[in-house]
DNA sequence: TTTAAAAGTTAGGCAAACCTAACAAAAAAA
DNA sequence: TTTTTTTGTTAGGTTTGCCTAACTTTTAAA
C-alpha cells in the first residue's frame, strides 16, 4: 500500500525529473515545502519499498515501478482536470487545485470511466499529456513561443508552467490552446515578442510568458 | 481544521443517531472497526473542539455545529453518489464506495457544481435525502414495505440500509426506485411477502429485504 | 587551494491516530 | 441484591510524517 504522502513525493519527483532531468532531496524540499530531513526520510523508505533508487548525496531517481505509478497519479490528475473542464464546466485555471484532490482516489473504474467519458483524450486542458494506463506517455515536440522567428505562424498547444495567475492572464487575453498565432515581432532588447491572433492585431507578450508558452508550427 | 478522520467519526456520530436515536462509544467503535479507547479518545477531542456533546458513560451528541458539519459531509457524499450514477453511468451498487473518499475533498464548488449539473436532487440514487447547503434534511415519511398490508399499491421509494449485496439483489429482481408494486400476500408465520411488479407477477420476498425497503402509498 | 556556502544527513522530538492491557462504571442477569 | 457481563476509561506503546539543531559532505567562491 502507498500512502497519499508517498504518492505526493512520487509525484514530485516524476515531475522534477521530467522538467529538469534530475531530482534531488533540495528540490522536493522546495517544490513540497516540506523541510530537507523529512525529504531525506522519506526517500530511503521509498527506497525501501523499491520506487526510489537512493544514494546519499547523489541524484535521486525513480525505479520502473516508481515511474510507471507516478505515471499513473499524474494520469488520474489529468483525466480530472479534462473531466472537470470538458464535463462540468469548469475553467482550465480552476481545477488544478481539485484535481491535486481527487488523484488520491483509489478506484480504477472512475477514472477509467472518466477516461471513457472524455474519449480517451491525449492530453489535459492545459496541454500536457496523459499517461496511458500502462504509465506510458507519449512525447510531445513542442517548441516555446519564445523561441520563434518572426512572421512564424504557430497553433498555441499547450502551457507549461501553468501557474493559475498565468491562466487568468491568458483569459484576460483571449488566448486558449488551439490559437493560431502570428509573430510579428521580436524584440531582441527583452525578449518581448509582439503577436496577433483572432481579431487581436498587436499584443506584446513579454519573454516571462512567452516561454511557457508552448506551440507547434502552422505545417504541422 | 478538521481532519479526514474526524470527519468520519462525525459522519458516523450523526448516522447513528439519525438511525437509532442515540449513539455511544461502542456503536462508533463497531461502525468505523476502531477500537473503543481510540474512540474515547477521539471523541473527547472532538468535544474540545465543540462538535461533540461529551459526558463521561454517556451516549454521545452532536453539538449544532457538529451536526451541521455532519450533514455537509452527508451532502457531499450523496450528491457524489447521484452524479456517478446520474452522469457517469455508475450501477446504484458501485457508487458508495467512491463517494466514500470523495466527501472529503476540499471544494465547495466542486459540490455546487453537482448540485447544479444534477438540478438540485433531493434524494441520492438510494432514495435518501441530500442535506441543503446550510445542513437541513427534509424528512422522509416512507414507511417500510414490510409493514404494508395485504393488497396495498406502494412505490419502491428508498433503501436503507442499502449493502452492495442488498442493491445486487434488487438488481436481479429488477427492483428500482420509483416501481410500483403491489402486496398480494403476507405470511405471517416468517413474515415473507409476496409481491408483484412490472412484469413480475409473484415474487417472494424475505422479511430481512422487505424491512430495508422504504416505500410510500400510491395515492401519496 | 583553502574557505565559505549550499546541500544532505543524523539525532532527537512532537502530534495524530491507532493499538493492547488493566481497571472502573453501568447495565443485565442470577 | 449480589454477581456477571458489557461498556467505557486510563495508561502506556507504536507508526507515520512532520519538525529543529547539529554535523558532514559537496559544490562554488575567493
Amino acid at each position: 500500500m502507498i500512502s497519499q504522502t508517498e504518492e505526493n513525493y512520487l509525484k514530485a519527483l516524476y515531475s522534477l525529473i521530467d522538467k529538469k532531468g534530475a531530482a534531488t532531496v533540495n528540490d522536493i524540499s522546495k517544490m513540497l515545502e516540506i523541510k530537507m530531513p523529512t525529504v531525506t526520510g522519506m526517500v530511503k523508505k521509498l527506497a525501501e519499498k523499491g520506487l526510489v533508487e537512493y544514494t546519499s548525496y547523489k541524484p535521486l531517481r525513480l525505479t520502473v515501478i516508481g515511474q510507471k505509478k507516478a505515471a499513473l497519479i499524474v494520469r488520474k490528475h489529468r483525466l480530472t482536470e479534462m473531466f472537470l473542464v470538458e464535463k462540468m464546466g469548469f475553467g482550465w485555471e480552476e481545477v488544478h487545485q481539485i484535481a491535486e484532490q481527487v488523484e488520491h482516489i483509489q478506484s480504477p473504474i472512475l477514472f477509467d470511466r472518466m477516461d471513457e467519458i472524455l474519449n480517451y483524450p491525449q492530453s489535459d486542458p492545459h496541454g500536457s499529456p496523459i499517461p496511458d494506463i500502462d504509465g506510458t506517455v507519449k512525447e510531445q515536440k513542442y517548441i516555446a513561443l519564445k523561441n520563434c522567428k518572426e512572421n512564424d505562424q504557430v497553433i498555441l498547444s499547450a502551457v507549461n508552467p501553468s501557474s493559475e495567475a498565468l491562466l487568468n492572464f491568458l483569459n484576460s487575453k483571449e488566448l486558449e490552446l488551439g490559437t493560431l498565432i502570428s509573430v510579428l515581432h521580436k524584440e531582441s532588447f527583452d525578449q518581448s515578442m509582439t503577436i496577433s491572433y483572432l481579431h487581436r492585431k498587436s499584443e506584446v507578450l513579454s519573454s516571462v510568458v512567452s516561454s511557457k508558452l508552448l506551440v507547434t508550427h502552422k505545417t504541422d
